[in-house]
DNA sequence: CGCACGAATGTATACGATTGCAGACCAATG
DNA sequence: CATTGGTCTGCAATCGTATACATTCGTGCG
């Protein structure tokens, strides 16, 4: 049906070979065959054959993405930097969605194997062993979490965390909650341990609240939690446990930040929607997944292998942003 | 690097044509030969090159989806929906954000058209004629748009619409704002014309605020034009919108409901968690995504072609899910 | 016992593009 | 004029898989 290049090479009355250089090589043509190649291939509509290429060069052109929920507004920023870069190394991504299932992405990264040059893994929940599987089917780059000997790129609590810290304390805030996330993360272990830092530097009072379900019900817990502490503020896993934390303080009859001051994680778009907007710690989604790609093509052309992070996780720093979720005590509660 | 199926072969001790029967066509092989190639094959980890099956084959078992903009709340659930019957066709999807831009659409469909076997386009933005190319480039399934000819899904402002506006009749209201969005938009006309017609037939006055772009900003200006209005209440043309709406209503001390009540479209899973809880239309997200794969693969499979969609634009209906946001007036503003 | 037939397997070719190698051609040089 | 060198072009092999066709083998029947 489409046309191939014989068809173009026919039409402009030269061989595959030259043809082909037309477009591989065009300072290996003569002027004459160029122009007619050119003209040929456009008066017949040739678009290349992406499979063929890719058979005879061994690569695909074309990586894969692993989310474990698309819906989760942290992913498609990353995305969006994963496509920009993609497009910028004239590459395809191949989106997949675990469906929040370990299972699911050890499934996809099984079949995905045969079909891409690698594969960018988002906030995988897959076991070491998984982990180690898939790095033996095809490259691997993690985002948002670091396994040694592995490439990946993360969010650096500092100097958000920090950042947010003194904020409070200079806001008047003394006793910190902090709602974390699954008590298996390690981004979450991260974060408790720069809270720690800095809360002891300041001199503040940490409390843990526990551990949650980075989702919208897990920040409506963490409300509940919250409530029997005396904290002023409180740092919470992410922004939509923050919403839906503040939102179920509001249930209570508290109000932020009249009552109580809160800070998220991530930066999500709805962040600076709401009213009050959320204070909140911005992580680099974008960058991420620009880092995560331009690892992940630099790892297969060998030429410049050293470019840099090939089996390194690179930090990437946050950064706090105040907005109106975070204030003095208008009243204590 | 990988093993191939000639790998495979020799390991088994069978010729690859063997080999390549024991996968595609278990039934013309021996049991002692298609157990031995099977183990050959675990054993090496043997993955099919999915180039080299798609050059032969002529299908590649990949579909495009274009979206104008992956950090729209409206496309993660269609890509979920898209994906999940990827999985289920045993097809992968190529993902690409166009960055809001016509051109950008277009470009895409260009590359894409030569790696794929059909591309998904999502609330394109193309004039008539770029998607007439597109469609000779490629097969084309549109979502949230419709062109007499080409397959497509829609969603169906009946009954949603209707429902909403019984509603917000049956609460009291009699003066019904719409703040649309872009003139160009069909799905725009299409919800006035349920609106004009519902209003008519019980009895409401419908007040035209006027057309605004899709995002947050726009949801903002109609906020303010809307003011201007005696309205009480508002449709509006997404829920991003209808969001931003209300925020800079409560920047001018209108309050909903009770000064005003609100009714987004779209139903984007931000809508239910602030307070007030949005009252909305909710639209089919993930199965427009759904059934436009459905539709895209049955048309590669000349054998059900007439499986239905075939041309033709699909509406799916709407629902009018009532939140915190409609309410009888508590105050005249 | 021989023939025919079906099952199982191997041989060879094709898919479309790329590329090493060699040949053709021209110009410049000795 | 022969030789060299360079430019341009074509031939043919190749990537990994699938399949039409040919071949082999065993079996059942006449």
């Amino acid at each position: 049906m489409a046309a191939t290049l014989k068809d173009v090479a026919a039409r402009a009355g030269v061989s595959v070979a030259t043809a082909s250089r037309a477009f591989q090589r065009p300072d290996m043509v003569g002027a004459r065959s160029l122009e007619r190649v050119r003209r040929a291939a456009d008066e017949v509509g040739y678009i290349p054959n992406s499979a063929a290429r890719a058979l005879i060069s061994g690569r695909r052109g074309v990586y894969g993405v692993v989310v474990p929920d698309l819906e989760n507004p942290f992913f498609p920023a990353v995305l969006k930097g994963a496509q920009a870069r993609a497009h910028h190394h004239g590459v395809q991504l191949l989106l997949a969605d675990a469906e929040e299932s370990p299972e699911g992405e050890r499934s996809l990264v099984r079949t995905l194997a045969g079909q891409v040059d690698g594969v960018v893994l988002c906030s995988s929940r897959m076991d070491e062993e998984a982990l180690l599987e898939a790095a033996s089917l095809t490259r691997i780059t993690l985002v948002n979490r670091v396994r040694p000997g592995m490439t990946g790129v993360f969010a650096d609590p500092v100097p958000g965390i920090p950042a947010a810290v003194r904020h409070l304390h200079r806001m008047g805030h003394r006793r910190l909650g902090y709602v974390g996330g699954p008590a298996t993360s390690r981004s979450d272990s991260a974060r408790r341990t720069a809270l720690e830092e800095v809360c002891r530097e300041v001199g503040i009072d940490l409390l843990d609240v526990g551990h949650f379900e980075p989702g919208v019900e897990g920040g409506r817990r963490g409300a509940e939690e919250l409530l029997l502490t005396d904290a002023t503020a409180v740092v919470v896993y992410n922004d939509l446990m923050a919403l839906a934390l503040i939102d179920r303080l509001k249930g209570f009859g508290v109000s932020v930040p009249e009552d109580l001051s809160v800070v998220g994680w991530d930066d999500i778009p709805f962040a600076s929607l709401l009213t009050p907007g959320l204070s909140t710690v911005q992580v680099p989604r974008y960058d991420m997944g620009a880092l995560a790609v331009d690892l992940l093509v630099a790892a297969g052309e060998p030429e410049r292998e050293d470019e840099g992070g090939e089996g390194r996780a690179i930090g990437l720093p946050t950064q706090f942003v105040p907005r109106a979720s975070t204030a003095r005590l208008a009243r204590e509660v």
